[in-house]
Parts: C-alpha cells; sequence; structure tokens
DNA sequence: CAATCATTATGATTCTCACTCATGAGTAAA
DNA sequence: TTTACTCATGAGTGAGAATCATAATGATTG
C-alpha cells in the first residue's frame, strides 16, 4: 500500500536532492529511508529509484509517484492544518436553532460582529426541525438553541441572555386600549393571532387561558411577526409578543402593549448548548457576544 | 500526522456504519481501530467519533475528515493500480531516439500500431540528443535508440530489424547518372549534400572518401531529407542516402541512386535498449512491431 | 593517481508501537 | 429481565521500523 510516507520521502528526496538530506529533514536516518524505499520496491515489484554516482535517479515509476505526492500531500497538510484549527475551536459549524421568532432581529445584531470574529465558523440558522429545538440539539441537529422555554436536563446547560414581558398587542382604537392589564375573560371575544405552533407551546394558552379555562373567539396564525403586527394594525386582531418589539421599530404604530394579567408573563430567552460545549472556543465566542449585546 | 489509514478507517466506518463491522472489512480487529482513532484524537487533541447509544456519530472533526478520506483515498488507490501497471510493463514512457534521419516515415508506420497497442504508455520521439544517441541511451535520455551505427556493450543490446545499402543519388541528368557505381574520386569536383552531422558519423566519408582520401568540391548540409532530395532534383549536389528510399515516394523523381564503390555500402538499421530492459514488456512490445514490418 | 570525501546499500540489533486478547460498560432488543 | 450487540480499555506480544556500523561506489582533490 502507498502510504503518506512513502509520498513525503520522495518528495523529500526529490527536493533536497539526496537521500542523507531528506532524512535530516524528516527526522530519521538515512538508513531508514533507504530501507523504507527498499521494502516498498519489494513489495510492489517495482524500482523507484536507481543509484547513479553519488546521487540517485528516479525511475519512471518514481516520477509519476513523485507527481502523486506533489498532488495528494498538500491536500493532507491541509487537512491537518483544518484539524489544527478545529482543536484550537477556531473552526466549526455553528447551526444555531431559533424557537423564539421574535428574536430574528436580536439574532441579526448578534451575528454580525460574530461571523467576522469567526471567520472560519460555518453560521447557519434553522427555525424548523423535526421535533422541537430541545429534541433538535439533543439529536445534534443544531449546535445552540434560542430559545424562551430552557428545559435543563443532564445534557443540556441553558443560560439565560435577557429577559421580557409577553404583553397583549391591540390597535389603539381597540376596545380594551385603554386598559393597562387584560384578564382571560377579556379575550373571549377577541380573535387571537399567534406563530404557527401547538398550543402547548404558546405561553398565552398554557400560562394564561387555560387556567382560567378561557378562550378566544377565533384563533388564527401568522408566519411573521411583521405580518402579525400588520394584522393588528388592520384592527383584524389581537396578539401576545415580547414587549420589547414596541420599543423598537413598532415604537410608532397604531398600538397599545396591555400586561396579562396581574403580574404579567414573564419570560427570558435562554441559549442552550450541549453540555460539554460550551467551553469550545467559537461556541463560548457566541454565548459572550450573546451576553453582551443583552437586547 | 493524518495518514492513509486513519482516513480509511473512517472511510470505512462510514460506510458499514459500524466500527467492528468496517474492523472485519480492514482485516483487523474493532480494538484497533478503536485504539488507532483513540490515538489519533489524543495526538491532535480532537474528538473524530463520539459513542451514541450502541453506534457512533462523527464530530465536525470527523465529518470534515470523512470528506477528506472521500477525496484523498481514491487518488491514492488510483496511484496504485497505476504503480501496478508500472509493475507488469503495462504503462511507461517510451522515449525513442532517432539517429537515422530518414528513418522517420518508418518509424510511423510502426508507431501507429503502437500506439493503439499500448494506450497507457507515453510514445515520445526525439532527435537532438546532448551528445549522441549511445550517449543519451546510457544517461537515460531515451529508452530506445534507432541507429544505423551499433555500439555493442555491456549496458546496451542491439537488435538489427532491417538492412539496406547505402547509395549515392544523383540526377537523372547528371554526368555520372549513366555509372552503375562511383568511385571516391568520382566526386571530387561535386558539391555532396548530407545531414548536419559531425564527419565521423557520416558513412560516406568514413567508409568511402577518407580512405581513399578524397574529398567533395564542396559539403553542405540539409536539415530535412525531403531537402536533400528537391535539391537533387534541382541539380544542386549530389548525396547519400538508404536505396529504399528511391523504391518508395521518391521513385518517381528524377534521380538516379549509384553504388558507393565496387560492393557498396551496406547498413542495417538497429534498435537499442538498456540490457535488462529489453524484457519490459512495453519495450519489447515495440522491438516486436519493429521486428515484424521490417520496412 | 592515491587519498579523501560524500553518497547510498545492507546486515545485525534494538526497540517502538500497532495489534490482539480479554474484559468492561453501555444500550437496544427480545 | 435477560440477551445480544456495540464500543472502550488495559495488558501483553510480536512484527516491523529505526538505528548503528560498515561496505561499496563514485566524485573530488592535492
Amino acid at each position: 500500500m502507498i502510504d503518506r510516507q512513502h509520498l513525503a520521502i520522495l518528495r523529500e528526496v526529490s527536493r533536497r536532492g539526496s537521500v542523507t538530506a531528506a532524512a535530516e529533514k524528516l527526522n530519521v536516518t538515512q538508513s531508514a529511508l533507504s530501507h523504507t524505499i527498499a521494502k516498498f520496491e519489494e513489495r510492489h515489484g517495482i524500482k523507484i529509484w536507481m543509484k547513479t554516482g553519488r546521487g540517485l535517479r528516479l525511475t519512471q515509476a518514481g516520477e509519476y509517484l513523485l507527481t502523486v505526492a506533489e498532488r495528494v500531500l498538500p491536500q493532507m497538510e491541509h487537512a491537518q492544518r483544518v484539524l489544527t484549527d478545529f482543536a484550537l475551536g477556531r473552526r466549526g459549524a455553528l447551526r444555531v436553532g431559533m424557537e423564539c421568532h421574535p428574536c430574528q432581529r436580536w439574532l441579526t445584531r448578534i451575528a454580525t460582529p460574530y461571523l467576522t470574529q469567526w471567520p472560519d465558523v460555518d453560521f447557519d440558522v434553522r427555525t424548523a426541525f423535526r421535533f422541537d429545538g430541545i429534541e433538535a440539539l439533543l439529536g445534534y441537529e443544531i449546535d445552540l438553541l434560542i430559545t424562551p422555554d430552557p428545559v435543563e436536563t443532564p445534557e443540556l446547560l441553558f443560560t439565560p441572555v435577557f429577559d421580557y414581558e409577553l404583553v397583549l398587542m391591540v390597535h389603539e382604537a381597540h376596545p380594551l386600549a385603554g386598559q393597562v392589564r387584560v384578564q382571560p375573560q377579556d379575550l373571549l371575544d377577541e380573535e387571537l393571532i399567534t406563530v404557527p405552533v401547538t398550543l402547548e407551546r404558546l405561553d398565552i394558552y398554557t400560562r394564561f387561558l387555560v387556567p382560567a379555562n378561557c378562550r378566544p373567539r377565533q384563533h388564527r396564525t401568522a408566519e411573521t411577526i411583521d405580518l402579525m403586527l400588520q394584522l393588528v394594525c388592520a384592527g383584524r386582531g389581537v396578539t401576545v409578543l415580547p414587549d420589547w418589539l414596541l420599543q423598537e421599530d413598532a415604537s410608532r404604530l397604531p398600538i397599545r402593549a396591555l400586561r396579562l394579567g396581574d403580574s404579567g408573563i414573564q419570560k427570558s430567552i435562554n441559549l442552550g448548548v450541549r453540555r460539554g460545549e460550551e467551553t469550545t472556543s467559537y461556541i463560548d465566542g457566541f454565548l459572550k457576544l450573546a451576553r453582551q449585546r443583552e437586547r
């Protein structure tokens, strides 16, 4: 079998012009190289080089093998460097899973500096998983999960990055607009707009409506946050979103934010990683950036 | 260092889905593979795979290394096959040296079937050497020499392929045209055209003129046989060429061929190879073809 | 033309490291 | 549970790779 070693010897001998010099470079004795090639020749029934005078001359087979070496060795050496990058955590693929639809813009603000800081890291964002984000993280579909619903397990580690409150968004002309807070009963006659996930994953149900055994008059879904806000602006329903959305681009929209219940629904966005990987430098780098710009 | 072996293991494990199966295919124990990769991981400070359930999952580094394996291993395997071709003599480079200018056309007739018969052999023809053809053969500049002047040595082996006679070519209107043979003195007043080589390598000198201590009135050279014939046709001089040239394309030219001296200059074309290489199959193949079509 | 130098080849010896064996530990299937 | 199958791991062994010493051979030099 042709081995990396044989190719390396051949290339080095060709470069330095002698077995002795090549041996020195490769940190073995001249004898070792001589033996190695002699054995190779014997195994393959072919001459690689011949002694001519005090030097060597490559045979045709040797010349050929040299071209192979010149082509293949650089590939392996590059792989070697990439592997070192992996070892130092400089390189990898950070597949980010998003379970928090409104966080898209926040993520964008993190991603920009991250990409320049870790140029060799593949960065990928996914929002659709086979099951939920936790499963995706456990199943190595993703490497980092952005979620408002952390589930501490022995395998996963979550770190909160910022807190927020879920509020009811209504049009400023809406009957409820004058209130500071709403109760579950207030929604009985409303059309509720949410992102398209199962009801068990909607806090407005699990922590607000269901405990009070209330349901909205109607429930519809919208794909994007923008669409949801537009629908609310058009008076086509009410929705539940993080409070900070109004403090940003939506601040000039004709929308009012109302607290849900007496104390509001308090949440926090968490970043989840597999336990043990939080020290991987390019993952740690992301966590650090996320903690810096909390919102 | 990344070694062929590591890549092979990774690829086989990926193909068969388990270390155990891969080990069987690679003719080692499962333990060996496990140890090998463990050592590799330790050396590089990196995980290649992780145990999950009863199977394995490649890490990112492992996935990367797998792509390297899929790319590099086929190259080495191809090199392996080529090397086998070399060993079996199916492949090589046949660098043919020509010391016989008029043989060009003869060589072409050999080359055509040869190229189809030995598709993997590089075929190259050289006519210019640093010194002479023998030196080129000894110095591995060429692998086969076509020459009318063989020099038997312990290192070289010559086989004659066909005999011919060197004749004087004159225009049919030339004063000598009526004779059957010419003597050295007949050339004293002629312009002699030869190929551009040293006089010692021209039989017309060494075997005809010099022994009789004669010289032509003038001596000029021409690069190609065609040009030499054209010059003779134009009555611009006489030349010395193999007799069979007239039996071919030159047969309808206004040229007469005269014997040189009483018994003529008899020659034969020889193929020379380095002793020991005559059994190399692609060289032997050429010799066989050459002997078949003698002219 | 010796004498010296510089190169590769080769035989004998040493020793490393890759492999095997035996077994443990974890997981999935029965 | 039990069984079956997987990979991991520690200890021991042997093949083969490296070394050392030296021969052989060709170049260089005074």
